[in-house]
DNA sequence: ACAAAAGTGTTGGTGCTACACCCATGA
DNA sequence: TCATGGGTGTAGCACCAACACTTTTGT
């Protein structure tokens, strides 16, 4: 109406295997910015919304675009429009934030264009995006212990330490195996089968109970996206 | 960028003090829309984003137009933008949810154009209105359990009785004034004063405890308002 | 004195944390 | 048989709901 850009940038969260004896982290892809403003500087992977699709359609359609990716969890962050936030004119942006699994990750091609970070130590990002990512980091970690959305970083089936080391890596600290058990395991459904290979008792598999809705988030549903 | 329109709405949610032996119950302005599309049908407050006004500030501006009422608290709810959402056209609207004084609220001239409604059982309204306010309703109440947004109902001394009805109306249910103490007194600070006049013993009168911080918001702050 | 609301005490239950302990497997 | 992680048991503590009880005022 007022000459207002309309943009959509999401903040894609993916597991990083754990390097050698290290524990597993939160590592965020970012595209590097080949005009101004900042130029050179990496920025969330985003772009402008098209008049035939919704919020969340076209967060889906630029993230494929810039990095190939097909998040499996996707949720709206916060909707950004400070008057100086970008200097080259107003630009509102809707945020989404968005977790891969780490396979999937594996095929967002590294490149001149594309690079991942350690979420917990970013460079200097273009516009607003630092406080951007922080702010969506809050709100992985928060939502990490009141919902399931960790199981968005695995596959179908997994193991209890699969998931637990999920939320060690997300919330950077380590959790007792015991009562990690009591507190998720009630939500999940036992396969049958057990992962024979490690030098140890074989652990059971888990598969996601669609059943059980641990968070309530209200009339617009389990994306908050109407 | 493309032809989208940008707007912004709040829900705006006052007590009205309970109509006699009642309980007080959670109400919101709506304006009567005179145009097309839904011409005639009541619809949030709200209006377009210029160019030169934060989202925040684009909402307070609104607000005071088209019901002459100014907050005490603000804070964003969601941006909403499928595509046929309005059927003039596409628009894209940002959400904000308010809460104000009940002194303030009578400011609020009642007219042709302006009338208030409970929250819980709206009429058909203009565009997806009825889903957000619901949506709105459900934030409200999630977040009285675990901040002290209630006192944004309220001025700035007042008794646990006052505070208590506050969550007695939002909640729509009756809590136990011993336990509710418990809950809420230590994050307060009492003036020193007592309030009588009433027939029975006269209650302290408490104040708001800038020094404790009872919600974790994340980076963006008390409001998540960057 | 009595009604009514303010304010305090107490008790039983629930859930979580820390940690001890047993189990099943590969080497 | 030993090391390793899988899995179970349990004691202690914090928190919370329910409700009995005391306090302080106005009439």
């Amino acid at each position: 109406m007022a000459g207002i850009d309309l943009a959509v940038s999401t903040v894609i969260f993916a597991l990083r295997p754990a390097a050698e004896g290290e524990v597993a982290s939160v590592w965020i892809p970012l595209v590097r910015r080949i005009a101004e403003p900042f130029d050179g500087l990496w920025a969330l992977p985003g772009g402008w919304v098209t008049g035939d699709e919704s919020l969340a359609d076209a967060a889906s359609r630029n993230l494929l675009e810039t990095t190939a990716l097909e998040p499996s969890y996707l949720e709206q962050l916060y909707a950004f429009g400070d008057v100086d936030r970008s200097p080259s004119g107003r630009v509102v942006s809707i945020v989404y934030w968005a977790l891969v699994r780490a396979d999937e990750a594996a095929r967002a091609a590294e490149g001149e264009n594309v690079r991942w970070f350690p979420a917990d130590d970013l460079p200097r990002l273009a516009f607003d995006h630092n406080a951007i990512v922080e702010y969506a980091l809050w709100r992985l970690r928060t939502k990490l212990e009141y919902s399931r959305i960790a199981l968005a970083f695995l596959g179908a089936e997994f193991t209890l330490t699969d998931l637990r080391e999920v939320h060690e890596a997300v919330l950077r600290k380590p959790l007792d195996p015991a009562n990690f058990r009591r507190q998720v395991e009630p939500t999940l459904v036992p396969t049958g089968t057990v992962v024979s290979g490690g030098r140890h008792r074989p652990p059971r598999l888990y598969r996601y109970n669609h059943s059980i809705e641990l968070v309530d988030n209200g009339p617009l549903g389990k994306e908050n996206t109407p």
